[in-house]
DNA sequence: GGTATAATTCGTTATATGACGAAATGAAAA
DNA sequence: TTTTCATTTCGTCATATAACGAATTATACC
């Protein structure tokens, strides 16, 4: 029970789902996911420190920058999070806010890799792309 | 998305999940769920007040009790309801504290019937069962 | 009618939460 | 090496929340 209060508890905020639903099918950075939200860097990293803590997502660091995601199936967490999150789709996934977020977040990351090209040149030889903040995606990108 | 975020908020409390998860197929009147959390009449009333207003249960009078119940699917909420409680169900109901609850439940009510049998015997007449709280069985008894 | 009981509303209090900026940390770039 | 940038941690503030008791309303009982 504790522990779906957590979760629960993690999902009572509006920036939190926005969170969660730009992280469905790829993996975020904070600077992307302040960008987005329209927050302090400081907001957004306490936010995500809030779902991580409710294994609702987990980090990897790459450079100077840290990626998000949701937790995969390989998480021993992920039987609690499954349900909850495929709820939280089903309800949101389609809201305006939700949609709008969607084209913000192409809009981002464009803009990042235009001003970056050699970046993008550099991740399609292989080589880490750490230039730009970017975004990795899981599977297809949705 | 306003919808949803009310349900989450509703959902993120404690006595509230308790509530709601004793309501899972009966109807309860508001002193039997304040004996079973042990708050005060008050705070019982204002928890309901919250689950109410966020659509996920609502309330009938019978006499001096007011009856709570989870939204029906003749209501028009239920289609956002639904899923929000299908979630809770799956994670909450075998947790201790809810088979805890459900065992105390019986007792409370079992109480109440001895206490007055003559109440017992009007409502097996089909007249109204208005002297003890009580419980009104929807569908199954669960 | 008057009293007792169930429920709600209101005011108060203590705690939790979300926001920010400043400061600290760590890694890449110049 | 020094600087720059991404991120996190910390302290602070304003607001939201959960709890209670007192007062109010409505109904049943005597």
């Amino acid at each position: 029970m504790f522990d779906t209060i957590t979760i629960i508890k993690a999902l009572a905020d509006e920036n939190r789902l926005r969170i969660l639903m730009a992280l469905r099918g790829k993996e975020l950075c904070v600077c992307t996911l302040t960008e987005l939200l329209d927050l302090s860097p400081s907001t957004t990293s306490k936010h995500l420190s809030i779902l991580k803590q409710a294994r609702l997502i987990e980090s990897v660091k790459d450079g100077k920058f840290v990626y998000y995601r949701l937790v995969g199936e390989e998480s021993p967490h992920y039987h609690l999070a499954k349900p909850a999150l495929a709820w939280l789709t089903g309800a949101l996934a389609e809201t305006k806010q939700i949609i709008t977020d969607r084209q913000l977040l192409q809009e981002i990351i464009a803009k990042g890799i235009e001003a970056a090209p050699e970046a993008v040149a550099a991740s399609h030889d292989h080589k880490l792309y750490r230039h730009v903040p970017g975004i990795h995606a899981i599977g297809k990108f949705c």
